[in-house]
DNA sequence: GTTCTTACA
DNA sequence: TGTAAGGA
């Protein structure tokens, strides 16, 4: 049995948002958008409902959909124009996305080194003889240490 | 009670 | 974009 790794949760294992359905008016109460602008909205390509195969025409959004009318509505508080809150927030979550597919590639565990928990970053040189690893510190900065695979310093 | 479309302010 | 109408 393989161990469950973080790649699971972007492939629809554990921690999936796949099942996170919600209608009209619960994403409307959840990022304070009226129901008419979500119509609107849609009118204009900005987003769309879910695919439905059964005869029932009531909308269904995704966790997607919430997280990106979260973000337009966000930059529409701050004054920018809907056209211009949309492009914002596409490029935003495209950059959120690759960072998420980064991490979930880089990681490769814990390590305590030291005395702090830090992350395992994988092979640090192409004759993979030594590894990389990070930890944030208590002001929030990075810190990286490389240390030879063997752990023989 | 909620959502849908259409239409008007 | 809010609101109302008339159905589903």
């Amino acid at each position: 049995m393989a161990r469950t790794s973080l790649r699971d949760t972007s492939n629809g294992k554990i921690f999936s948002t796949a099942n996170l359905i919600f209608g009209i008016g619960q994403i409307s109460k959840m990022t304070d958008v009226s129901t008419r602008q979500l119509r609107y909205w849609e009118s204009k390509g900005y987003i769309k409902p879910k695919e439905r195969e059964d005869g029932n025409t009531s909308r269904l959004y995704g966790y997607d959909t919430f997280l990106k009318v979260s973000g337009i509505k966000l930059m529409l508080d701050e004054g920018y124009t809907l056209a211009a809150s949309v492009e914002r927030t596409d490029a935003l979550m495209a950059e959120a996305f690759n960072i998420r597919g980064f991490l979930l590639d880089a990681y490769h565990g814990q390590a305590t080194i030291d005395g702090n928990t830090m992350l395992d970053l994988g092979y640090f040189d192409e004759d993979h003889t030594q590894r990389l690893y990070a930890r944030r510190t208590e002001d929030n900065r990075v810190h990286y240490v490389v240390k030879p695979e063997n752990g023989a310093n």
